[in-house]
RNA sequence: GGGAGCAUAGCUCAGUUGGUUCAGAGCAUCUGCCUUACAAGCAGAGGGUCCGCGGUUCGAGCCCGUGUGCUCCCA
């Protein structure tokens, strides 16, 4: 069959997909080889897959390739997460948008099965595209944090740490996000910096004309302030203690308190104090027994306790505050400065600091033992000081997790109420009543909200193979703990340590051996990607344009472990060309097998082969230190150059037959075994044209995909010496040519002077080949009129029957002469130092001994080739 | 304000234990080639005060200090 002139993606990404799914490849059970396993960092069932995601399950399909390859049992878990507030948004808006619905027209029954039906349509976008990608996951295992056995679980740990006394319910001053109306944990708020403005406003103090300045940002909540509050040792405000003092609009006569956390150099040094709407001033009326008085409503609009602007909107209403003020003569001056605003991650609101009655997980005891378990080195991390720093501060100052959130999308908290308020906690209502002994005469009513997301991701590792709601199964016992966790720097601690706290806790065991950190995938001008710039591109489109195996060399290529990436499609054409090049390295080598009968002779290629074998095995062991230290852009690049130059600039010109000739038999099944080789060390990369090519290039039932790993032993590193001089060689005699403007097909004669004449009886021939060289005379000077060449210590003359520009020459030899002089110079200086002779090792000493005595070599050779001219 | 990271060729980045196989790769640029696998290619070439300053050392791209610039995390 002729094959085509360039590797066509598609056909091979639709083709092998389908065949290795057939094959039952992905799909894992327990045996006896050791496992490897690995669970999708689950993308929420909203998203589609973006870059971030992309270079993700990349590295992850990479690792787990890489582990079949080497024997391992591989159980890649894909799923994903419900993602209870974008969710819900996006569910609430169908509604309203499709179905003119409303959410507070649904009971939490019909609301639950809108979502569910809207999860089955959509959700399964991300599975398709990771399966585009090529991604070797296991199919029969895909989980969803809100399947039935999920929910259970979820809800067995809740009930769990409430007994242990590590989970309580209390009033706080929590995140609130007034578009979604929910409660959000600290890492959920994202905060910016912004140019906010501060009002300078005059407070009356009560009983006289007078007044005292207050300098606030948010004078919208004016209306709740409970006191106006200054340092005790702020000498201008010493004469009024004692005073009352009015808040304007609403006149109410609050006190003047006294409080050292008030900075004197900051607006007037007078602070308004705002219980209900800043943490702060919270905790400054716990301290001073003051009321709270919260004006606002869920919504974010202004509540009647604020008795003015009832009903408007928190920003608008600060307009209007300000005009009054203004109205009034209150407002002296307002002064914009730099502040920083707080941001729901999800709905991008700006959050409301708000006092409210939520679950939280107590923290200490848990973030104790995940800290441990990653300082006692059970768990790496990696890149690990680039990490190590922020994991570990985040984990000693880390702060009770909010888990309440007010939404019908998620797991509903066990707990019930009885009519005085009382609650009960268990795993259904029946085990709520019976483990609190409250009989069925007791109404009880079941709180109404879901648990954070993150509460039911931090499970993942366990729950996926059934490690809570079924211990001791043996999916579990033999997959977990997993082998690696893979996922961005960003979620550290949103996933990363809660998934190591919840591992701790219910199964006394770390939930990941390793982690490794992927960087940021950002734009060709370093900006993030984001939906509001535009700059993220769409994932199928890069696939379709350039195929999913250039798209995933693309990604890679550019992607040093943990650092940050500058997505650029340049790197997506150079795995497009790659996949060409060994394309049609497959077509010169399918035409050697097309020769009717093979010579019967013995090789006369034994070099290029010895050497390349040697060159495989070296670069093998080099991949498998790369891959397992996770540097898999390196181990990339290592792959990338063997092929491309090693194997197809080198190895394959050097045992070429002469146009019209024939190939031996056993060089053409040497070439492919190595062209096996080559491919089953880059199949992780890029699975798609490795398994496509590797049965183009035989006949075959067996696939790539399961091929194992050889174990290369001890390679001939004197072999590979002489490889690179023989390089070093032809490339001195190609750019001889092409500096005399002789064509590299030129005709030549060339005249070694060497000092180790044995190595050309191996190398003679593909020199004579590769240069074009009618013959090869070894330490017999010439008198024709000759180009000189140095390379390394070999002196060459190279006669050739067209002209010779010898100014050209002199001048190369010159230069050539300038450098080895200096570089002798420097070594001499360095020698002639006792210091250096007496302190630095001697292997080092010797070894500048030996480029001193190669040098002076050089040098020589080069005075011998310009007198030559 | 606290902490972390980064700064190497025009661009994006490697550079593991300090020692000319260490000053590298890819892309871009330039020169010559439509050479029967590949012009999405081949053969070559040019290009860098390794951010500034100071220190340790016989020796610093690498270690230490400091300044500058950028990025991220936390308050």
């Amino acid at each position: 069959m002729e094959l085509s002139k360039n590797f066509i993606p598609a056909d091979a990404e639709n083709k092998w997909y389908s065949h290795w799914k057939e094959k039952g490849y992905f799909y894992s059970t327990p045996d006896d080889r050791p496992p490897y396993s690995l669970v999708i960092p689950p993308p929420n069932v909203t998203g589609v897959l973006h870059m971030g995601h992309t270079l993700n399950e990349t590295v992850q399909d990479i690792l787990a390739r890489r582990a079949r390859a080497l024997g391992y049992n591989v159980c890649w878990v894909p799923g994903s997460d419900h993602a209870s507030i974008a969710t819900e948004a996006k569910v609430v808006d169908m509604l309203k948008r499709e179905k003119g619905i409303n959410k507070s027209d649904l009971t939490r029954e019909e609301f639950l099965k809108y979502a569910f039906e809207w999860k089955e349509k959509y959700g399964n976008i991300i599975y398709h595209q990771i399966e585009k990608l090529g991604c070797s996951v296991d199919w029969k295992r895909v989980s969803f944090t809100m399947d039935p056995d999920y929910y259970k679980a979820v809800i067995k740990v809740f009930v769990d740490l409430y007994r242990k006394g590590l989970i309580y319910r209390g009033a706080r001053m929590i995140n609130w996000d007034v578009v979604a109306k929910t409660a959000l944990s600290d890492e959920e708020v994202e905060y910016r910096d912004v140019k906010g403005t501060l009002y300078y406003v005059k407070y009356r103090i009560a009983g006289s004309d007078d007044f005292i300045t207050i300098a606030t940002q948010r004078p919208e909540t004016i209306m709740g302030d409970v006191a106006v509050c200054v340092n005790p040792t702020d000498e201008r405000y010493t004469g009024l203690k004692g005073k009352k003092i009015i808040i304007p609009l609403v006149d109410r006569e609050v006190p003047l308190i006294y409080d050292e956390y008030v900075d004197k150099d900051f607006g007037t040094g007078a602070l308004k104090i705002t219980p209900a709407h800043d943490i702060n001033d919270f905790n400054i009326g716990l301290k001073h027994n003051l009321p709270v008085i919260d004006t606002l409503n869920d919504d974010g609009t202004l509540s009647e306790a604020a008795q003015v602007h009832v009903g408007e909107e928190r920003f608008e209403a600060r307009k209007k505050v300000v005009e009054e003020l203004k109205a009034k003569g209150l407002l002296i001056k307002e002064e914009i400065y730099d502040s920083r605003l707080g941001y729901s991650q999800r709905t991008h609101s700006v959050v409301e600091p708000k006092i409210s009655t939520q679950w939280f997980v107590k923290m200490k005891t848990l973030a104790d033992a995940a800290l441990e378990e990653v300082l006692n080195g059970n768990i790496r991390i990696h890149p690990h000081d680039k990490f190590i720093a922020t994991y570990r501060y985040w984990l000693e100052n880390v702060k009770d997790w909010c888990i309440s959130r007010q939404l019908w999308w998620g797991q509903q908290i066990p707990a019930w109420y009885d009519e005085e308020g009382n609650v009960y906690v268990g795993i259904d209502e029946a085990d709520a009543r019976k483990s609190n002994n409250i009989g069925d005469s007791v109404k009880l009513t079941r709180d109404a909200d879901v648990l954070d997301t993150w509460f039911s991701s931090w499970l993942w590792p366990m729950e996926v193979f059934k490690g809570i709601t079924n211990p001791g199964n043996k999916d579990y016992e033999y997959y977990y703990p997993t082998s690696i966790l893979v996922t961005g720097q960003d979620i550290i601690f949103f996933w990363v340590a809660r998934m190591i706290m919840a591992g701790m806790e219910f199964a006394g065991k770390k939930p990941f051996s390793d982690v490794y950190f992927t960087g940021m995938v950002r734009d060709n001008q370093g900006r993030k990607m984001s939906k509001s710039l535009g700059n993220s591109p769409d994932l199928l489109e890069l696939i379709d344009k350039y195929g999913a195996d250039a798209v995933r060399f693309g990604i890679m290529i550019s992607s040093p472990a943990g650092n940050d990436l500058l997505f650029d499609e340049s790197g997506l054409e150079q795995g497009r060309h790659f996949n060409n090049k060994i394309w049609n390295a497959l077509k010169l080598v399918r035409m050697w097998g097309e020769h009717e009968s093979f010579p019967g002779k013995d090789s006369d290629n034994t070099f290029a082969i010895e050497w390349f074998k040697a060159r495989l095995a070296q670069v093998s062991e080099e991949v498998n230190d790369l891959i397992a230290n996770y540097k898999l852009s390196e181990a990339l690049k290592v792959i990338y150059s063997l092929i491309w130059d090693d194997f197809c600039s080198w190895y394959l010109e050097w045992v070429k037959p002469p146009y019209g000739e024939a190939i031996s038999k056993e060089d053409y099944e040497t070439t492919i075994g190595f062209f096996d080789e080559l491919l089953l060390l880059l199949h992780p990369f890029m699975p798609f044209a490795t398994e496509e090519i590797y049965h183009q290039l035989k006949d075959r039932n067996e696939d790539l995909m399961v091929r194992q790993a050889p174990k290369f032993g001890a390679y001939n590193s004197d072999i590979l010496k002489a490889g690179n001089q023989l390089k070093e060689l032809i490339t001195a005699i190609r750019d001889a040519k092409n500096k005399n403007q002789l064509s590299p097909k030129e005709p030549v004669e060339l005249y070694i002077e060497t000092a180790a004449p044995d190595i050309y009886s191996s190398i003679g021939s593909v020199l004579q080949k590769q240069t074009a060289a009618k013959e090869i005379v070894l330490n017999q000077p010439t008198d024709k009129k000759a180009i000189q060449i140095v390379s390394g210590n070999e002196k060459i003359a190279m006669v050739s029957e067209s002209g010779i520009d010898t100014g050209k020459q002199r001048e190369q030899l010159e230069k050539d002469l300038e450098y080895q002089r200096g570089f002798l110079a420097s070594v001499e200086k360095k020698l002639s130092n006792e210091r250096f002779v007496n302190n630095a090792k001697p292997e080092v000493v010797e070894l500048e001994r030996k480029k001193k005595a190669d040098a002076l070599e050089k040098i020589k050779t080069l005075e011998d080739s310009l007198k030559a001219l």
